[in-house]
RNA sequence: GGCGGCGUAGCUCAGGUGGCUAGAGCGACGGUCUCAUAAUCCGUAGGUCGUAGGUUCGAGUCCUACCGCCGCCA
């Protein structure tokens, strides 16, 4: 009987569209799954959605339907993207299911029988965006995290005595380190549970779509506790057939996104010590998706579809780069170029090229079977020094991998993938299959099984990141079955001598800087609908984050939405504004336009273009070397079929022209104002 | 405001408990081979390891202050 393995990714609310911040997340679990099963594991691998919370309520009301429906649309947008990158979830759990709402019931009701639910009264500032009670608030405070004015509520709640765990809590980080990782979340949970906890309210009277309190249907039950049960209702927790939650909880991984640590790490572990239920092993949790250094949010209009890049260069490539160039764990920036360049390097004139140039050489020297390798006088040192490369690699990978190091264990990979292309121009394999003597035919042999051989163990254990290529690459290698290859034997020498190849053709054709402009002018148009894009409806208010994993935190909300009740704004409003001081290197007429300047400003890190309506009142020579202060996170804007990357500040004078702002003393190239 | 983290070559990052001339990959530049996806391979480029002090025979690695960025909490 092999050792179950469960692993989880948190469930996306489906108040947005699914993009790449999702896939990351599912495809890190989905990786993990499949090198899991690779290894022989009992795995089991669930994702789904979250459905519940007046948030969708409200957004299903603007949309003018009804929530199940629209939760509907979204939640199958999500499983068809995960179709279509061939995610190997064994589960797809939705909260509006049957199964899910007797577990949560029955969960419910066992955390009150145990005597954790008591009934008490709530009066206070709520934030219907982030579906949280905020204390300390005056009723028109706006929501210190979200920015958006709080509703004053006065409810009859059903709250949970999180205060009874806080040294249990305490003694669980304690005693089981890997608990919750990287470290730096770690200890921001052991500092908030240390500040002291609070009961928490776990239902809510004042909307209807969620999940009735058992015995007491006026209420639903709270959306996190809601939403978090789908870890066992998935495995069918509170229903007549436990066989799967018997067999695979508690999980090993549960993987979530920064921004819902405390959810996982502190509430959640509280409601299964309640209910007496086993604690999952680790909650492991990644960081944000940046594009361009940039959070992704719909204000801004640079989110990024995963469909775009599976388009373009396809799965293996979006799920490579991902791995491959964010540090697990901390935030990772993601861009077109860097995306191009990494697959170009890695995948295309890495990986690719080495099958194609090692089995193009068997097919041409040896009629497309794997040669033997000569035993005695055509050995060299060389030859052993790449069986080594490789056993240091396929450990190496191991040991990353195992702690979720998914770049660090690739480039292990990788590294001998360069050793065999150095192997190869060393030994010219070419130059050997010009001539006939035994002692060339022997040494080639030797040569093109190294490389092929090496060639086998790269594909192996890049499996998991990269599916579908390393499936080809095996097949051509007259291999079958990649992902029932136990990962765990694998080791030198395995190649099959006389094994007769596969069709031979390029797994991962270059890609030129035409991709690139490809893949945005894709997210353009993308954007382009942003304000139409209410496919299912939902509108930017909602936008911001709760229980979905990616959404983030929603900066940068409406300006209207953070003024406050008598038109002022809260300093930290203001210091969401990025002012600068920049010198204008570049200025001219933009064609067509009047008022259009298109400007190039030098903030001292970087050079941008801006196009500045002043065309009227200066004349661009006259800018040239002028200092100015422009608005450095303004969101781009095309403007004449120009971006516009930030905003010049000047004054308006009532019906004349603007004046730049400018300083009487030096002051440095970017410059913040504050 | 409290607590915590980070700041190393153009870019992404390595550099447990202080110790050879600070590393890798990518990019850039020059050269090479020709089996291969104009791929590979070789060489070069030269970073005051955020700043200023301190501890030490010796600090990127420890301490203090400061600057910048970020996170959690209030």
């Amino acid at each position: 009987m092999s050792k179950p393995f469960y692993i989880t990714t948190p469930i996306y609310y489906v108040n947005a569209r699914p993009h790449i911040g999702h896939a990351y997340t599912t495809i890190a679990c989905d990786t993990i799954a499949r090198r899991q099963r690779m290894l022989g594991f009992d795995t089991y691998f669930l994702t789904g959605t979250d459905e519940h919370g007046q948030k969708i309520e409200r957004a299903a009301q603007a949309a003018g339907t009804d929530p199940q429906k629209f939760a509907d649309e979204v939640s199958a947008q999500f499983r068809g993207l995960w179709q279509r990158m061939g995610i190997t979830n064994d589960d797809y759990i939705r909260t509006t299911e049957e199964r899910h709402k007797k577990g949560v019931g029955e969960l419910f009701r066992r955390i009150r029988d145990k005597g954790y639910i008591y009934k008490g009264t709530y009066t206070g500032q709520y934030c219907v965006s982030e579906e949280l009670y905020v204390d300390g608030l005056k009723p028109g405070d706006p929501c210190p995290t979200c920015g958006r004015i709080t509703e004053t509520v006065q409810e009859e709640n059903y709250f949970f005595k999180l205060s009874a765990f806080q040294d249990k809590l305490l003694e669980l980080y304690n005693s089981q380190p890997d608990f919750i990782r990287p470290e730096t979340r770690r200890n921001e949970v052991i500092s908030f549970v240390k500040s002291g906890l609070r009961d928490l309210s776990v239902s809510r009277s004042t909307f209807q779509w969620g999940i009735p309190v058992p015995d007491d249907p006026k209420h639903v039950i709270y959306v996190w506790l809601d939403a978090l049960s789908n870890y066992i209702t998935a495995l069918g927790y509170g229903s007549d057939d436990t066989t799967k939650y018997k067999k695979y909880w508690p999980a090993e991984v549960q993987m979530i996104g920064k921004e819902i640590v405390r959810f996982h790490c502190v509430y959640w572990p509280a409601f299964l010590m309640a209910a007496e239920i086993p604690l999952p092993k680790a909650i492991v949790a990644h960081g944000w998706l940046l594009f361009e250094e940039n959070k992704m949010s719909k204000s801004r209009g640079n989110i990024v579809r995963a469909e775009t890049i599976l388009d373009v260069l396809g799965n293996d490539a979006l799920r490579y780069f991902l791995l491959r160039e964010i540090v697990f764990g901390q935030d990772g920036s993601f861009s077109f170029d860097a995306l191009v360049q990494r697959y170009n390097a890695d995948l295309a004139n890495g990986l690719g090229n080495l099958a194609s140039r090692t089995l193009t050489m068997i097919n041409r020297y040896f009629k497309g079977e794997v040669p033997f390798p000569s035993q005695r006088a055509a050995r060299k040192a060389g030859d052993d020094v790449i069986a080594e490369q490789a056993e240091k690699a396929i450990k190496e990978c191991k040991a990353l991998f195992d702690q979720y190091q998914f770049s660090r264990g690739l480039e292990a990979a990788w590294a001998l993938v360069g050793a065999v292309d150095k192997y190869i121009v060393e030994n010219e394999p070419w130059a050997l299959g010009e001539k006939q003597d035994e002692e060339s035919r022997a040494r080639l042999a030797t040569v093109l099984y190294t490389s092929a051989e090496a060639l086998r163990i790269v594909t192996a254990l890049a499996h998991p990141v990269i599916p579908e290529a390393t499936a080809k690459i095996w097949a051509q290698l007259g291999l079958d079955g990649i992902a029932k290859f136990d990962l765990s034997t694998l080791k030198w020498g395995q190649l099959q001598l006389g094994s007769k190849l596969g069709k031979v053709e390029p797994v991962f054709p270059r890609a030129d800087k035409k991709a690139i402009e490809r893949m945005q002018e894709m997210e353009d148009q993308q954007r382009g609908g942003v304000v139409t894009d209410a496919q299912p409806g939902v509108p930017e208010k909602t936008a911001a984050a709760t229980p979905s994993a990616e959404a983030a935190k929603p900066e940068a909300a409406k300006p209207a939405a953070t003024v406050s009740s008598d038109g002022k704004i809260t300093i930290d409003d203001f210091a969401k504004v990025d002012l600068r001081v920049a010198q204008v290197k570049v200025a001219e007429r933009v064609k067509g336009a009047d008022k259009l300047l298109r400007l190039e400003v030098d903030l001292g890190y970087e050079t941008r273009q801006i196009l500045a309506g002043i065309a009227e009142a200066y004349a661009p020579e006259t800018l040239i070397g002028r200092k100015v202060v422009i608005v450095a996170n303004l969101a781009p804007r095309k403007m004449r079929g120009l971006e516009s990357n930030g905003m010049i500040v000047a004054a308006s004078l009532e019906g004349g022209k603007p004046v730049l702002a400018s300083f009487l003393e030096e002051v440095p190239l970017g410059a913040r104002l504050k």
